[in-house]
DNA sequence: GTCGGGCTCTACCAATTGGTAGGGGAGACG
DNA sequence: CGTCTCCCCTACCAATTGGTAGAGCCCGAC
C-alpha cells in the first residue's frame, strides 16, 4: 500500500479512536514508521489530513452501503441491511464509526464536508421511506425525521459501548447478536403501519 | 455563586461544546477572567477538574431525571419523561449533553465513573421495564438491551443536530418540537406491545 | 496589631504542539 | 554521465501545553 494510504488508514484509525484533538501528529508518524514531516508532504496540515480521512471514512460508508442500497427492495430491507453494515463495522473497524460520530460533532468544521459526501444515499433513503409512508407502508408521519430517528437508533446501539456496559451487558461477540436481534426487533415495531394510535399512556 | 462553582460550570460548557482536549485551561481561565494558576488552585490538575465536572453533570442529569421517575406511574410515562427532560437540556444547556457524549466515548477514563452515578437511575429504569415486559405491556425481550435501544434512540435525535441538517431539516424551536413528537410516536410504536410479530418483511 | 488561612497572582518550567526550510538519496530518463 | 523528480529525512521554530514555586493580598479571629 502507498506511504499516502498508509497515512490516511493509519490517521483515520487515531483520529476515530482518540479523537483529532487526542491525536497528535508525532504520535501518528510514530506509529506509521515515519516523521512528522512526511505526512506534512502528503498532506499540507493538519487539517488537511482531518479533511482527508473524512472524505476517505465517507467513502467507505457509502460503498458500505451501496450493496444494501443496490439489493433491498423494500424499505425494511434497507433497514436491516444498513443494520448489517453497521454492525459489521463496528466489529471490524470501530474507529470508522467513531471518525463519523467525530466529524458529525455539533459544530464540526467538517460536518458540512461528510454530509455532503453522503448526501445521494440520504436523499435516496429518505424519498423511499417517503414512499413507503405515503403508500401506508411503514408508521410515521415526516420521512426526513422517522430517518434521523432510525441513524440515531442504530448507529448509538452500534457505537455506545460504555452506555451498554452500564446497562449491565458487556459487549462480546456473543451479545452483540443479541443486540443486533433486538435492536432489530425494536426498529421493526417502531416502523410496523399496522398500530399507529393504539397504545395510550398507562 | 463561589469560585469553584463558576469554575466548574464554565468547564463543563466547554469541556461539553469544544471536548477536553479541545479546552486548555489558559483558554477557560481567560473566559473566566482569571489566571490558568487559580483553577489548578481549586483542581490539582485538569484529569481532577474535569473528574469533577463529570461528577456535575452526572449529579445534574440525576437531578432532572429524578422529576421524571418520582412522578411516573407506569414505562411510557416515564420515557415521556424523559423525553421532555432531554429535549429542556438540549435546548437550555446543550454542553450538558456534549459532556455525558464526551464522558461516554468508548475507552473513555470517566465512563465508569459516569456510569457509576447513574447507577441507581439505570437500575430504576430498567427494573421497571422488567416488570412491565413481564406483564406484557411493552414489547421486547431483553429489558437491557429495550433500555438500550431507548437511550441511544433520544439521546442521539437530541444531540445529533448535524445529521439532522443532513437530513434537510435546519434546527430550531419550530421543528424541535415536530421532533420531539416524532421521536414520541416513533417510540410510542417500539414499545408498542400489541403488534409483535405482524409485521414481517416486505 | 498581628497572625493565619483563603485566594489569586507573577514568574517559570520542560515538554509537546503544528509547521517551515531545506538536505540528500534513489531511481527514471535524456 | 547529469539532472530531475519523488520521497523521506534532520534541524529548527514560535507558540502553547499542563504544572510547580512561591509571593502578596484581603479579611476575620485572637
Amino acid at each position: 500500500m502507498s506511504t499516502r494510504q498508509r497515512i490516511l488508514d493509519t490517521a483515520l484509525d487515531s483520529f476515530g479512536t482518540d479523537g483529532v484533538d487526542g491525536t497528535s501528529l508525532d504520535a501518528l508518524a510514530r506509529t506509521l514508521g515515519l516523521r512528522k514531516q512526511s505526512i506534512l508532504y502528503y498532506y499540507p496540515s493538519k487539517a488537511a489530513l482531518f479533511e482527508a480521512v473524512v472524505d476517505e471514512a465517507a467513502a467507505r460508508f457509502a460503498e458500505a452501503l451501496d450493496e444494501v442500497v443496490i439489493d433491498a427492495t423494500d424499505v425494511w430491507e434497507q433497514v436491516e441491511g444498513t443494520v448489517r453494515v453497521v454492525f459489521r463495522m463496528a466489529t471490524q473497524r470501530p474507529a470508522l464509526l467513531g471518525l463519523l460520530r467525530e466529524a458529525s460533532r455539533p459544530g464540526s468544521s467538517v460536518a458540512v464536508q461528510l454530509t455532503g459526501r453522503l448526501a445521494g444515499h440520504i436523499d435516496a433513503a429518505r424519498h423511499s421511506l417517503e414512499i413507503a409512508l405515503k403508500e401506508g407502508r411503514v408508521a410515521g408521519e415526516d420521512a426526513r425525521l422517522l430517518l434521523f430517528s432510525l441513524y440515531s437508533t442504530i448507529m448509538g446501539v452500534a457505537t455506545e459501548v460504555e452506555v451498554l456496559r452500564a446497562m449491565g451487558v458487556e459487549p462480546s461477540l456473543r451479545t452483540l447478536a443479541q443486540r443486533r436481534a433486538e435492536l432489530l426487533r425494536f426498529l421493526r415495531a417502531a416502523l410496523n403501519p399496522s398500530t399507529e394510535r393504539s397504545f395510550a399512556a398507562s
